[in-house]
This record gives structure tokens, C-alpha cells and sequence, in this order.
DNA sequence: TGATCTATAGACTTGACAATCTATTGATAT
DNA sequence: ATATCAATAGATTGTCAAGTCTATAGATCA
């Protein structure tokens, strides 16, 4: 049971970056440093991020990132789904194309128990969580 | 948010196991086909299941898998963690070794529900739950 | 204006995990 | 006995997500 390293990667560069100063905008290669992802990889998933309004990008001298709204604005769910969470929610565990409540597979009742409550998980908890968590990077 | 090949695998081949007659063996070759995995890989997932107990296998002429337990003492837990689901579950979303209560990464808080979740999920259910299901394969 | 900085875009490469192959072992039937 | 069947073992190969590279676009500064 895991992420995909793209939305791991996502969730730990958002954190750091809603602890920063919230006027500070941050360099792809700093954060990559600071959060152990590649710097080229990271920024593919900056890029997803800014494109889907979690983040606002800044070219040239003093450019870099920042978060475009207020940490308590930004859900889990929404970070996750600039990745790539959607995909697997939705995927059967039998690989059934029309695996629903009509025409469940012999699994489909209890894993969309855990499906709906991991959703449940990344709907309700938001960057602004994670600012009382202690040890940083 | 996935659970790697083998674990898919191995649930679907469990589950298909479990509604079969109790005291009929079933072969690789027939499961794969059933379940729609590769033989020789599903082959390999067998054997982890055999290892840990699950199931009892039998060369040779009308040989094949058989549950080694009734399906409701089967639980999801015990299959994922013939595979691979226990490093996945430990596993800190800042990549920290020391990562802890104690020493809690932003995330760990937030993070840690989420595994409880799973973790209790896996637990409290068994292929017994699985065999309610309606549609086959 | 030009020099430099940093994000953007997407083609390309790499490596880990998924999948296959080639024996071998053990059980059953005739 | 021996022929055949099916699981076991693990080395080998393939594939796709992960990670890298090269070039371009847009911002700021002097």
C-alpha cells in the first residue's frame, strides 16, 4: 500500500513550503535539497502543482514558488490529485472495467470501504495540519 | 495510492480460491486464467502464500492449492503481508529513518491516521467477507 | 539593451519491479 | 519402475515509472 513517489514528493514539498515565511518564495533546487527529491523530478511535480492553482510560479531574479492560497485552504485531496491519486481510487482490485455497485467483484464491497475512507483522509486534513507537526526536513 | 502488483494479485487469487468448493485443489495454470495473471508470476506469489501458511499445496497428479484455514480466518492482513505490505506501511512520507512519535516528521501526525486506518481495515477483514459477493471473475 | 536568473516543456535514459524461462523436485498413477 | 504431472527455485529478460538532459520562455537587474 504506498504512494506514488510523484505524490509522496508532492506532499513533502507543499509542507516544507507552507512552513516557510508565507511571503518567501522558494527555488526548485533549494527545495529539492532541503526535501531529498531530485531536482529535475521535482520540478515536473512544481509544475503540475502551479498548474492546478496550489502554487504561484516567479521566473527570473527573485522568482520561485509560493503558496497560492492559505495552508488551510489546501487539502490533501487537491495535492493529490495534481499527481496522479484519481487513477488508482478508482482502479478494481479483480482489473473489472464495469466493477460498480450493480455489478460488484467479489472484492468491491470492502475495498471501497478503504477507498472511501482514504478519501475521506486526504478530503479532510489540509496543509494547515501539518504546520503544528515539530522536526523539520 | 496503490497496492503493488503482488498484493493485488495475491488478494484476487485468495478471494477466487475462497469461493471455489472448500475441498477442490486448483491449479496455477487454471487460476491464472481465471484471475487473468501471468502463470509463471502468479506462480511465485503461490509459493509466498504456501510459505506463510495460507495455503496447501500438493504436487503431481491432482495436485494444486487448497486453502490451508477456513476463509474467515483469513484475513486481508495476513495476505498482504505475505507479500509486501508491512516495509509499505512503516514507511515515513519525509523519507526520515528515525521518524516517530517521539520525533515526529510534519507529516507524521497526519500520516499516521491514515496507516492506523489501513492497517485496521486489513485486520478486521477476511476472505469469509469476501465470499457475500455476486459476480464472478 | 543585454546579461543573468529561474521556470517551462518535453524528449531521452535508467533502474526497479513485473513477468518469463529453464531447470529440478516431489507426488501420483499405471 | 517409470512416465507424467504440477509445484519449487531462482536466473534471466522486459517494461514502465522514475529520473535526467537540452533547449526555450519569461522576469529582473544593471
Amino acid at each position: 500500500m504506498y504512494l506514488s513517489r510523484p505524490a509522496e514528493y508532492a506532499l513533502r514539498a507543499m509542507t516544507y513550503i507552507a512552513r516557510l515565511e508565507p511571503t518567501k518564495r522558494v527555488l526548485t533546487r533549494d527545495l529539492a535539497e532541503a526535501i531529498n527529491v531530485p531536482a529535475p523530478f521535482l520540478s515536473k511535480i512544481m509544475r503540475r502543482l502551479t498548474a492546478d492553482g496550489m502554487l504561484d510560479a516567479k521566473k527570473g531574479h527573485h522568482g520561485g514558488f509560493i503558496l497560492a492560497k492559505p495552508p488551510s485552504e489546501v487539502r490533501f485531496i487537491d495535492i493529490l490529485r495534481a499527481v496522479d491519486f484519481e487513477p488508482a481510487v478508482d482502479h478494481c482490485l479483480f482489473g473489472l472495467g464495469n466493477c460498480d455497485t450493480q455489478n460488484p467483484c467479489p472484492l468491491h464491497s470492502e475495498w471501497s470501504i478503504l477507498k472511501g475512507q482514504i478519501e475521506q483522509w486526504a478530503r479532510s486534513h489540509t496543509l494547515g495540519d501539518s504546520l503544528k507537526g515539530s522536526q523539520d526536513s
